[in-house]
DNA sequence: ACCTGAACACCGTTCAAGT
DNA sequence: ACCTGAACACCGTTCAAGT
């Protein structure tokens, strides 16, 4: 009886805030391949049913997990530019999926946007909109930045570090891979000579991103400016 | 003994080609999440240990599955520019993937590039490259293409049909939605009126497609006109 | 009313035994 | 040398029994 008592009250009481929090911060230590519904039962010294009372599945709380990422993005700068806004706000996403680095997987598993994705994806219409964009155009864009909005890359090859392009071989290697693939070879030797401080992939991926990021942002703003339409396009 | 003989004669030599080939049919017919290694053993008619003889492991199948999609692309066109000659291949790449829509997910899935994938890389770097662009901007330009060289989109729950953006909810909740995310509803409502004979999502995934993929061609070919170079920044 | 152990229908893969 | 059944260590989730 003691003992039961005691076992009972050594235990914090379980919510869905401690259950969603648990499972984040699993995902976060070792990865979202290590999270499963016995292992976080395990983590919280519950039976696996046990979660069941909080959330009604795995994917519910997958969802629970996303809503906590997105809510970690800031809000956007009232007194900025659309642009400037846009871009900043993007970069604040960025940074809490590198906090978060499974965070994307999760977001593109997802069958249907969460309500705070929702409104995210809402505040981003309206930036753009307070911008003066059209509604024609600002849709257009809102698909052309796609999941980007979120901070994704569209890298490849880069959810387990390395990028395609990049080699981490030894040199004996690289030689035979010039052999078969000269232009990659041509490509990576140029990359590794310039940015030789930057360790691993030889690429800096937050150049890349935001090398991207801006080339479709100025493309919109040119767009803007000369008052493209879908209907007549240029 | 007859009987025996003529259960092995019934079914054809097991190969790594006919293993990849049924695996990809399987993910053709019922998606991915329906190919198992038990599940593909059964459709072949052996005991699931026998396809290891064939592939050392899951992975490897997939990899093999990625080699077929991949060999599915379009060779360049030598007679046009580099940004048509691009373009081109991209959009072949992209017919590829519509119709084995697993592919894109099982590729991201891969951590390291494939042989076939690699020799494609190495086609489009060299495209860029007889097009006249520098090795430094090739090397950003192959990081902003990214995985859409391969024909994939950037968007939002595209995965399992309907974009986020895309309501294929009854009116009335509609109004509900409205009331909570308005600039969603306003771009929902006016994408719905122009483009109203497209059925289900309400948009036009080649437009977008070719829309994004145009804005990078632009603005990688205005950089490459003003001589752009990752040292000295516009 | 609440909690939970056992069970179900799956996985990918190992291993040892059988032919 | 080749093939294969049983087993291992997992999954998410159902269901009925226990308190």
């Amino acid at each position: 009886m003691a003992l039961h008592a005691e076992t009972v009250a050594r235990r914090a009481p379980l919510n869905r805030e401690r259950v969603l929090q648990t499972a984040v911060d699993l995902a976060d230590a070792g990865g979202i391949e290590d999270l499963s519904m016995r292992r976080l039962a395990q983590e919280l010294g519950v039976v696996p049913m046990a979660l069941y009372k909080h959330v009604a599945n795995k994917e519910e709380l997958l969802d629970g997990m996303v809503e906590i990422v997105v809510r970690e993005i800031d809000a956007p700068d009232p007194d900025s530019d659309w642009k400037t806004a846009v871009r900043q706000r993007i970069l604040s996403a960025r940074r809490a999926l590198l906090r978060h680095p499974w965070g994307r997987r999760v977001l593109e598993s997802r069958n249907a946007p969460t309500p705070t994705v929702l409104a995210y994806m809402d505040s981003m219409i309206g930036m753009l909109r307070s911008g003066g964009l059209s509604i024609d155009l600002t849709h257009h864009v809102m698909h052309a930045i796609g999941s980007r909005m979120f901070g994704f890359s569209q890298e490849l090859f880069t959810e387990n570090g390395s990028a395609a392009a990049d080699v981490t071989l030894p040199a004996a290697t690289l030689a035979q891979i010039a052999a078969i693939y000269p232009n990659i070879a041509e490509v990576v030797a140029r990359a590794s000579h310039d940015e030789a401080s930057v360790v691993g992939s030889g690429c800096d991926d937050q150049f890349e991103f935001e090398f991207s990021l801006d080339l479709l942002l100025d493309g919109f703003e040119r767009l803007h400016l000369q008052r493209w339409s879908s209907t007549q396009p240029s």
